[in-house]
DNA sequence: TCCGAGCTCTTGAACGATCCAAGCGGAGTG
DNA sequence: CACTCCGCTTGGATCGTTCAAGAGCTCGGA
């Protein structure tokens, strides 16, 4: 078939169904039968169908496959620009598990990228070519255009992170109940005898950091302890974290910090170094997603740590349903941090 | 065109070709042409043509023209696993800058995974079905079989990182001179009048890591200074840097460390802390890779940093031309890595 | 014996783009 | 004026797969 059509090509071009129908003496519908339903096939064709397939290695044309059934089996994910100075190894932690799950899944993840107006027309440009079957969103932060854009262009996506601006948005999500993280965090500190556990958290207009925030002022009222004076918002870097924590220490004179992130973590601990006060033992201090530098700082950072293996299988899992039900109606799904405790804490 | 089809249908199913052409009142081709090249069209033709496209919203299908080019405009790459408790951000900074750069050359990445066996098979799969047109691979430590496989193969592909075990390799690849960094730091060191600095590397059988710890020998015997009894070479791990780092204090008796990585400089930091030395002031440290850690950490950790986004940029360079010149012969390439200075070395 | 059901496999067409070679008109030339 | 040539345009073929429909066969029941 393939040979009478190129006699004198030596180079072994890839075989096609035709060439592997001609082998084992079927038709092509017999052959795609044979690896996407098997189950139609007497056994003993099947078995001389992959024996063929298996001798002339042959392996399905992608793009034959994707333009026939309008289906790529890619999920597009956008990097966000790298914030240097900043802690946060979330992202690339949750591609890794996204990229691993999808797997499973018979998916794979293609990378984009494109900051502003640059990321709509991104996201345009994969979903009208047809590049890739949905998206993968992972900043929602409040009026993000991204979310938006997709739920009224009623591009398949999937979340993770809540619709924060709007509660009746219907698409699925993922996210981690962030004040169920620091509250966890701070009753961690108030059992060890703590009774004056600072906050240092983000600005009021981040919905996350105020989620965050209001696990820590829970946990503190629920003790019947008072937050007032307790509590910085700041931006999240290090040197904020370092000059809002100098401040609380000597206006509000806390034992113990719990923060946003680590990135502010670490500014406490920066505080406490040139204090001469020593993490853990001194000064409590708590931070916010495990980072590698909460695992590798000194004394090591007590940190709130997302599950996102289990956010990446349950995007998957949503990414499967809205895939084969177009009507699928989106549902949100919120997972539980856990705590890694390390001896910043004590 | 597409409504004489179907009738009924009130959804706007995305335009093609030909319903462009029969709105431009042009053929196919012409179309086709006016996307392509733009050259072969009377401009007033041209005109009109684009307008009929934009009016439309029409964007290529990748599919269709996937099938009949034989090209994805996709790049592989695989993501190995992570490497918890590892101060290496460095692949992903990487990823980042890949991911821009390809954009601008028109390639889009994609991700996949698996380790041993299994990541032959993901680059096999990916390849056979047409589904990549090349892959970047990122660890070619010594005999990874991936490289190997890839070359046997002659699968399209660019290295980030030499290939060490065969300098006869004819693959086009880009490196950083770890060595040059290594020697950079270590000057940095001498010319603040240090004149006992350790190593701290990976053991022997890691090419980058004896490359970089040639790079601090050699700046020692320039200055006329013995290495003897000053290097460690362990585990790339915290701990095996504190354990190293005491035992080098104990016998060795530096005032500075010069370290294979960030991982191993924060092991330095941590045997500091537990002695009461302080960083920068009592014994300068310096680490490789200028990860997030680096930035972060108490006092500011002084770090060799590699020009990732040079690398990507390189790296798409080489696939551009891999991609357009089938007997491409590869050349390397050997950037230089700058040193980023902070209060750790004082 | 015949018919229909059920199973297995085959056939022709379609997906939407690009490549190819031929067609067509207009400008340039003898 | 006829002819050639150049450049834009055209219809048809093609990439490799899956879909929709149908053909051949076996088997059981009337």
């Amino acid at each position: 078939m393939r040979g009478s059509r190129t006699t004198t090509r030596i180079s072994v071009a890839a075989p096609t169904l035709a060439d592997v129908a001609e082998s084992a003496g079927v038709s092509r519908q017999t052959v795609s039968n044979a690896v996407n339903n098997p189950d139609l096939l007497r056994p003993d064709t099947l078995v001389r169908v992959q024996e063929a397939i298996a001798e002339l290695g042959y392996v399905p044309n992608r793009a034959a496959r994707n333009l026939r059934t309008r289906a790529s089996h890619l999920v597009g994910l956008r990097l966000s620009p790298v914030l240097e100075g900043n802690a946060t190894a979330v992202g690339d932690r949750f591609v890794h598990s996204l990229v691993w799950t999808s797997r499973e899944a018979g998916y794979h993840v293609l990378l984009f990228s494109g900051e502003g107006p640059a990321a709509i027309d991104g996201y345009e440009d994969l979903l009208r070519s047809t590049a890739v079957d949905a998206f993968v969103v992972t900043d929602t932060y409040l009026g993000n255009p991204q979310a938006t854009w997709l739920r009224e262009r009623r591009a398949p996506f999937v979340a993770f992170g809540r619709p924060w601006d709007d509660p009746d948005a219907r698409h699925p999500w993922v996210d981690v109940d962030g004040a169920a993280g620091t509250e966890m965090a701070t009753r961690h500190l108030l059992d060890k005898g703590h009774t004056r556990v600072a906050w240092i958290g983000w600005r009021k207009d981040s919905f996350i950091g105020e989620d965050r925030r209001s696990g820590w002022s829970r946990a503190l009222r629920e003790r019947g302890l008072s937050t007032t004076g307790m509590a910085s918002r700041v931006e999240d870097t290090v040197s904020s974290g370092r000059e809002a924590s100098a401040v609380l220490l000597d206006e509000a004179r806390p034992s113990a910090f719990v923060c946003a992130s680590d990135t502010l973590a670490m500014g406490v601990l920066h505080t406490l170094a040139e204090r001469g006060l020593q993490p853990g033992r001194d000064i409590a201090v708590a931070g916010f997603d495990d980072s590698q530098v909460a695992q590798v700082v000194h004394p090591g950072l007590t940190s709130v740590r997302q599950p996102l293996e289990e956010v990446a299988v349950a995007v998957v899992r949503s990414l499967e349903d809205l895939l084969a039900t177009p009507s699928y109606v989106g549902e949100g799904l919120l997972l539980t941090p856990s705590l890694t405790v390390r001896p910043s804490t004590g």
